[in-house]
DNA sequence: GCCGTAGTACGGTGGTTATCGTACGAGCGC
DNA sequence: GCGCTCGTACGATAACCACCGTACTACGGC
């Protein structure tokens, strides 16, 4: 069932990443992994970014193999999507499928963390 | 740190529960609390019924103690609002402490799982 | 071909969670 | 007081999760 594509933008020979479909993601899965604040960090650097962002780029205060980890529980939720761009790997929030299934619902998580991180000194 | 109040509504003499105090709540808290297929249905039938709603009223498929497990977490991550009321233990959405904190959010995810729930043939 | 950089895979650890069953406590009605 | 209903507390279990370190693979540049 997990329904893999090799990405707009990843380079031809690059090894896939198994993507759900934009049906298989569910609402509970999406909160999941938002509901911690190490993913919820990568989202809104993301989402500021606005596009594409290399797996380094986005400095997280753990080891880099938990980094991985985080990123593959986002990317299994159907929340942001991968590929590889040479030894990089890139990620981009799945804007479009996420409004469609849930419209309203990533912004709204957004600006609450904006608003919480304003409210408690930032960071 | 945490903050119980007899809740308006109460009868005098019940038992006190421990709830967190508005600025207590965090994001990710709500999010976890949310992220579990049983307690989402719980405040799905909370915000439909507009009101407080007994326990047993919001029948889920799973044992007693693991209801009242539920009910617990929805509580103490600031989601709901408890007090007994003779036998009963009523429940409430904390939808104005919700709505200061991240206004939109929980609209967005009822909406939310209002739309999943009928694409995948409702329930 | 060799090295560096980016990320993965694997195995482990300690903590948390969802679930249950059984035994108990608190009010209500008779 | 007695029994009923509603919910709790406790103990157990199995699954899961966040985190780590180490060993490895893939790609690009020299």
């Amino acid at each position: 069932m997990p329904t893999d594509t090799t990405s707009p933008g990843a380079v031809p020979g690059s090894r896939a990443l198994a993507h759900p479909a934009r049906e298989e993601i569910r609402l509970a899965g999406v909160l999941h992994a938002l509901a911690d604040p190490m993913r919820l960090r990568v989202v809104c650097r993301l989402a500021a970014a606005e596009g594409e962002l290399n797996c380094a780029d986005i400095e997280l205060p753990v080891s880099k193999s938990t980094c991985t980890h985080h990123f593959r529980v986002l990317r299994e939720h159907g929340v942001i999507e991968q590929f590889y761009r040479g030894t990089a790997k890139m990620n981009r929030l799945r804007t479009a499928d996420l409004e469609t299934l849930f419209p309203g619902l990533i912004d709204g998580v957004l600006r609450a963390a904006d608003l919480q991180a304003c409210r408690l000194g930032e960071e």
